[in-house]
DNA sequence: TAATGTATCTTTACACCGTCAAGTAAAAAT
DNA sequence: ATTTTTACTTGACGGTGTAAAGATACATTA
């Protein structure tokens, strides 16, 4: 986190400062925590100064998510890079991402998959996550259209890895746990018939 | 909802008149509305006087969610009940009440799925939570074990369901809408294959 | 019936929250 | 050197949850 240099009435980067804030409480103390005035707080400001950095509470979560997206799309590409050249195991891998960011970054999942009225639809908000849905739409390209043409494929596998994600956030599936609750991603994919496009 | 009648300085049924005015709030201005001094006014208390039945907002949210599983339930076997005879059908017709559920009902859906720490594990909450998740696991249950095992089926159904209507939700997927958005669950379920048990 | 006790609700107060308006001071532009 | 603009501070407002203390109606009991 940047912290104002004391005694300066300059800060230098308020703005990059505020959004690490963010970042942070989302980290160690969850999405209620995420606050204008907590923000400004840790970037060692008043409450008022994000005002000129970003447009109220929605202008900064807006900022945050996009940053989200980015910790998003990394994690599923390097599920996808860790899985080797198989297809089938890329699948895999990508939504072994798609979980991980959703259990390690859990605030800032359920952040940026919140659609009450959080954003400003700003053109890096819509870029970041035009770009983390591409990592999802490019691995559905790898395999032949099943019912419901091309576009059933990539919301077959959203769906499933979303789902998934969410039912160990509520404690339904719990991993290494050795009981029923011990469902694995892998078994949940495997029911997918994936048929690779031939080149 | 039920208001207290004027001048009088007891309500009569308090407890039930916030939880039907929460309900409300739920559902004409969404999850943020939801507030215990909003709840109160609508029952034409003070905003204190909630404090007397529920234990704080948690307490509130908690009673409010243990209705809105009902609905919940309801909504999945109405979509069984519409659905006929056959079991693949059945399926289908689940998660389109999961879905309608979601989508009607998408503050009140929003709501029982959030376990930041919204919820007081009252044993009326537990109870209308294992009513609703019993409506997945028995309609799982009418289908051979695939690759993980039974829970590994009802993880999959549950996964599909929630992470389709979450799409629906975030406006990856738009019924109706005739473009690339427009997924039918049908062609998702369809995916995955359930085979009948034998009697 | 009368006294006591308890449950229900009100009032007040406090610490947070987001936001707005006005003021200040440093930096940049002229 | 003067003006303007930028970056902040201060203070205020209405909203939130919650806690404490007071008032009143109802229930219990003597």
């Amino acid at each position: 986190m940047i912290k104002k240099p004391a005694n300066k009435v300059r800060h230098g980067n308020l703005k990059e400062a505020l959004i690490l804030a963010g970042i942070q409480l989302l980290e160690e103390e969850g999405l209620a925590a995420l606050t204008l005035r907590r923000c400004a707080a840790m970037a060692g400001v008043s409450h008022a100064a994000p005002a000129h950095h970003f447009d109220g509470l929605k202008g900064l979560k807006t900022a945050i998510a996009t940053r989200g997206y980015a910790i998003f799309e990394k994690s599923m590409l390097d599920g996808i890079a860790a899985a080797g050249p198989d297809k089938h195991a890329q699948v895999v891998g990508m939504t072994l991402g798609y979980v991980r960011f959703a259990t390690e970054h859990n605030a800032m999942f359920n952040l940026i998959f919140d659609r009450s009225d959080n954003f400003i639809q700003t053109p890096e908000w819509i870029e970041a996550g035009t770009r983390a849905r591409r990592v999802l739409n490019d691995m559905s390209s790898n395999f032949l259209d099943g019912q419901g043409g091309p576009s059933a494929t990539e919301v077959t596998l959203f769906a499933l890895a979303h789902g998934y994600a969410k039912l160990i956030e509520i404690g339904r599936v719990v991993p290494g746990s050795g009981d029923g609750r011990d469902v694995k991603i892998e078994d949940i994919i495997s029911r997918i018939d994936f048929k690779i496009k031939p080149d």
